[in-house]
DNA sequence: ATGGTCATGTAATTCGTTACATGATTAT
DNA sequence: ATAATCATGTAACGAATTACATGACCAT
């Protein structure tokens, strides 16, 4: 079984669901396409670590609705005490902004503002999923219980956030450098 | 060309190295391994976009010198101003952490120490090679110039360090929770 | 009509890791 | 002796992306 698998059953052991709804919830912890998805639900379920049970709709295509099985649940709990591999960030960005010096203003400028429109849509996104936890599950989250899936997963979301504003300050200022910089002579 | 292809332009252009350098200096921005390094620097060096100069080394194994072309130079610039595909962020410990629910409270220190350790050593190398860029160069990076090499880098040196703290600040955050949680009696 | 969402799959290709291979020097 | 660093390469395998394929429903 290999991070993906895992990173399926994670989501299966929350709530049931088909492979394209885990292609969807799985994105900010693990991007996968669908193509990697179904043939990966396949192997689980073949292992006999998810089941699924095939569900009709009138309006939509019909689905597979999966969920995690005792076998499942507990190859998932022994992998936590597994050590974990190093983080893995690959950022073609960060790649253009150490070559800047080769490039003109122009180009700084766009790189930036683009990254910028990243952000600002995925914290808005993310602080608005956090906002729906937090008033559903308001009595939950007084006392930090790690045995709750709400806290935990609240904890994910906070991270996501505070890194999204740590990225936009960064390149805000950059951007500020950088005009900074366009004005001066040389 | 790939972003790999890309990312051993950007080092090159600041100055010639052997793979072998390469591989060592590439990781910080974009992790690979030597099977994947000297492979992409043959077919630069079939492309005109590299080229390289065996050195003869008594003590040590000879090894080959690659220096970047004009042809090379402008294949970065101009890639320069390509849209820059999204930040891909792959986190064994993240997903963990979001299984938590289903372990124990041991797992779940464990998880965070280990990753505390990481950080920990990450930060310390980066404070010195921050700290050995800026006494090195303490008078060019007065005012922000981005055309300047030593500028992009203590940037991106900057905002790794700060991403650094951020994420210990954040396992340290979780790690006392998690204690909070294991003397509650339930 | 044109494009987007829902829904699932396979095939081809590229990217990335692990393993195989060699060999000298230096430190413990 | 044993492991680590320097140095370069290939082969096999696994992971991930892109492309191929199909089809209905809904909104503009």
């Amino acid at each position: 079984m290999n991070t993906l698998a895992f990173a399926l059953l994670s989501f299966l052991a929350r709530r049931s669901m088909s492979g394209y709804d885990l292609m969807l919830a799985i994105q900010p912890l693990w991007q996968a396409k669908h193509s990697q998805i179904y043939p990966t639900l396949s192997k689980l379920e073949a292992e006999g670590h998810v089941d699924f049970e095939r569900v009709l709709q009138h309006d939509k295509p019909d689905k597979k609705v999966y969920s995690i099985t005792p076998k499942g649940t507990e190859a998932l709990q022994a992998w936590l005490h597994e050590p974990s591999s190093d983080p893995n960030i690959r950022d073609e960005m960060l790649l253009k902004a150490y070559s800047l010096w080769l490039g003109d203003h122009d180009a700084a400028r766009r790189l930036l503002e683009e990254r910028i429109a990243y952000f600002r849509k995925r914290l808005q996104r993310l602080e608005g999923i956090l906002d729906d936890v937090q008033t559903e599950h308001h009595s939950e989250l007084d006392v930090p219980d790690i045995l709750s899936p709400v806290f935990t997963r609240v904890k994910l979301l906070e991270r996501a956030i505070t890194t999204a504003r740590l990225e936009l300050d960064w390149c805000y200022e950059f951007l500020k450098q950088i005009e900074q910089s366009a004005k001066k002579p040389r």
